[in-house]
DNA sequence: AATGAATGAGACTTCATTCAT
DNA sequence: TATGAATGAAGTCTCATTCAT
């Protein structure tokens, strides 16, 4: 069957479209991500057959990297107030450890490049969070704000937060507990 | 000089590339929004010299609105809950009513065509809200946050909130609401 | 008004195309054509939109030229034999004096290029010929062919004629006559 | 040698290259063609060593399939009129039946992509037809015209014929047997 | 100052051909 | 021999910017 596709140069560009992109925004030669990749410009598009489609691929595989970093080693036991905190902390850390990605995200959310389809498949998945708000408004311990809007107050914190962080990372345990701090008096009780 | 440079012009221009890159991007040529303005492709650089410099003259500009609009009619007198309130309020309605103008800054936010001292720029002037945290805590009104976090956790809140708004247009009054509750919570006391 | 698109530009480009398609194909670069013609790669963009707009434009002047070639010093008033042949040898001299323009046609032709629309544009205006089918049948001196087959049996007997010509310019005369003669007896009676 | 080339596969190939180059010129990617074929991309090139290669095997098949018709059942023995006319309808049957084929010759005779050799290659055999030529001036029933004019006139008014048949196939019988006619008269006496 | 044609670098993508499997 | 991924040159077209008018 000749050469299979590698997955590791689909990687490889992947990986090198979040640098690029990173720094030289979405308008970033698809050449230079190509080169980066170590892949000639023509292999791209055996892989990606557009810059759309690579576009919409990098971020639906950002969006599931970051969705299983927050819920990696999720103590599905422990108090809510502690599951929270766990997410917190995994959103918290992949954002200060990743910065580029981060970055890159950042300009594809705001973009015009994403398919409607891919946007609302990129939401999904932030489904456990929402229902641990269901759990805490039940319990009482948390104000009754729809899921949704927790959810994404979480997402909005978390992201102020390693801004923060990252702009002065010697106060980084002070920002996140902080941060913390403001999520759980915000939407808690 | 023959003719001046008309104010019009340039603000017609500046108008037109906010409707331009609200629906095609930063990449949207510049022909296209000189042609919006109603001015020849040539003329536009007659009064930005470059793509970039309009670029930082409209975050620029975009900045000052949204600085003006929170602080319209700010009641000084009014006790820290409601100055905070209001300025809430003004946010929230400028980006709920000027969507365009909301999505051209967010885009603009996120690329690197900022210059640094353009981005230092548009970040002053949220002194005030910094201000009125400095009082709250002073009058243990408030938590104890930097000052310029809280100022950021406000802005956080307040898009989420818009974004929520716009998505759900019947349920405005209540996002409003919940969206200053939880900021209320997330730095008062 | 800035500069005006310029006329002598365009026919320039027109021109140059002819030249190259006419040894290199269809195929031929737009840089190679812009190359010749003298202006930038992109002003020919300025002119002719697309590269198949170039082409459907180019069909069209080629067709038109051929068509006044044939027609000018129309003889109205001679017998119709003498008219036929008038346009007969128009028709040949011209293809054997621009081979370039021939050859182009040709690959024009038979491509997948020209619009429906452009198509049938070309291939009006040897309404004269069917005149004059028309009339020669009315008054018994033409077989009884539908005019438009006429008119194209004269067109490809014209096109065997000129190939001849080009391959063998010392009997240029003769197959001109031959050729005319195949035409008037196929046509005629 | 494992397995030796198939012939079979050759041929889907060749028969593959007729029909997208029919629609989509000779600027059809090899690829398409392989696919269209039912092999892959590479082993096209086991067949035929390059694309030119492939469609100057491909002129060379058409003209030799189009001689075949063109002689099968040949009459040898009837009058000359006849064995003409038995020519003649092969000729345009075959166009008519093979649109697609026909309209690949038409596009590989204008472009310059056969060799020289080939070219001449695929002229030979209309020797039958001259032969004719010669036979009906010396018997008298001819105009003389050089022996390879009156086959290219053939061609073409057998071309022009098949043209008409094919925008109107109602008409077929009558336009068959006016070309004829034309053609008859045209060369003959 | 205003206009818009002119420029040419550079973007994305295609494709004949090669080569590892 | 067959496969199809890999290659990179080349093609069409776009666009910020310049400049003649």
């Amino acid at each position: 069957m000749a050469r299979p596709k590698s997955e590791e140069k689909r990687d490889a560009i992947l990986a090198a479209a979040v640098q690029i992109i990173a720094d030289q925004g979405l308008g970033a030669p698809t050449a230079r991500i190509a080169g980066l990749a170590g892949v000639a410009e023509g292999t791209l598009f055996t892989y990606f057959a557009t810059k759309d489609l690579l576009l919409n691929q990098l971020y639906l595989g950002l969006k599931a990297e970051l969705r299983q970093a927050m819920m990696a080693t999720y103590p599905a036991d422990a108090p809510l107030r502690d599951r929270l905190r766990h997410i917190w902390d995994r959103y918290v850390d992949w954002g200060v450890h990743n910065p580029a990605k981060r970055r890159t995200l950042a300009q594809l959310i705001v973009s015009d490049r994403l398919a409607t389809e891919t946007r609302a498949l990129g939401s999904e998945g932030f489904a456990r969070i929402e229902d641990m708000v269901r759990e805490g408004v039940a319990q009482d311990l948390m104000r009754e704000h729809p899921p949704d809007f927790a959810a994404a107050i979480l997402a909005s914190l978390a992201e102020t937060t390693i801004d923060f962080i990252l702009r002065r990372p010697d106060s980084a345990e002070n920002y996140r507990a902080a941060g913390f701090d403001a999520l759980w008096h915000a939407i808690g009780r």
